[in-house]
DNA sequence: TCTCATTTTTGACCTTTGTTAAGGTCAATA
DNA sequence: TATTGACCTTAACAAAGGTCAAAAATGAGA
């Protein structure tokens, strides 16, 4: 992702808005045309249910695009919210960039890179959901992610496994007390 | 994905693959190069875990694309096996394809759609299977793939949606009993 | 430093899903 | 017809993870 300004004909230094921890960049129901290139800092993008309970979908720390892919793809309003866990720097793209300006062909082709990334990163999601138990999903998000843990609270790390704070921490508790 | 054949160049009737149910188009393990366009059958990609258990992961019926991207991305054997549980008639696609040839920018937008659409599909399922109970995911396959449920047996479903085929049988019968 | 709010841990109990095993249906075929 | 094998259903029991509640730990501000 290290040449994404340059893809994107963006001069950083102009566009960089700053946010708080805490801030919403985007809500749940509201138009969804753009997309976060974090700079600095680390976002999230998730959903809330019927009960009201948060299922985190992705982090995105420096030099990541979190955006709602899904709803963009076809024109719905937005499904997931994103907002910052840390005070983050982030530069906003419009979508129509992506695919409608005047982009030169090796621009595209590394959009095309980005989105495969992208694809493959789901794929590996999906199927560790699928067949892998609470703990093992544990153990490959740390190996996966090795800088995330320490930036996130907890609860949120159990949201994005899909099990409850209290289920992880019995976990960590086992993985601690097994060495 | 109407204009595939287009997009890629491909006279339909030189280059189409016949194979029969139950044929194996790729193993875990090869170089998996390559991607699949389904003219005519079904075909379905899963992965064998340690334990010998199958897990699901797409299925693709008439004018899909299947293809094991996330080891393509990222250079590795295939961590899918791909095969045809109807007899099928298929495009072997190559993948470098849809990066390295002399493509048009019209044609690299559509491929772009094509890799959003994916990670549109795969956002779905993760939010699904964070946030659903095994109940409310079936209910959600059959309205989002009408057409599949009578072509595959219920195992290949229940393996689709991450339960065993037990658990299927018995969501199956309180559904029914309920109506 | 102290306080208050948030997060994490722990435990009792419950629900969902997995495991194992048995029986039933159906189609292909000897 | 009888047999085989794949698939589906059902049920008893086990295990994983959820829910609820309360205590302990952590951390940001006053």
């Amino acid at each position: 992702m290290e040449n994404i300004n340059e893809i994107l004909n963006l001069d950083s230094k102009e566009n960089t808005s700053h946010f708080s921890k805490g801030d919403i960049l985007q809500r749940e129901g509201e138009n969804c045309s753009k997309a976060f290139f974090v700079k600095k800092g680390l976002l999230r993008s998730y959903t809330i249910d019927d009960k009201g309970k948060e299922h985190i979908f992705m982090f995105a720390p420096e030099s990541w695009v979190i955006a709602d892919i899904e709803s963009q793809e076809f024109n719905q309003p937005a499904k997931l919210f994103i907002d910052c866990i840390e005070a983050s720097e982030v530069i906003i793209l419009d979508r129509s960039l992506l695919f409608k300006s005047d982009l030169n062909i090796d621009q595209l082709k590394n959009n095309a890179n980005l989105l495969s990334r992208r694809v493959a990163v789901l794929q590996r999601r999906v199927i560790m959901l699928m067949s892998a138990s609470a703990k093992d999903r544990y153990e490959l998000f740390l190996k996966t992610y090795p800088k995330i843990p320490n930036r996130v609270p907890q609860r949120m790390i159990a949201s994005y496994l899909g099990i409850t704070p209290q289920a992880l921490s019995t976990i960590r508790g086992n993985i601690a007390r097994s060495k």
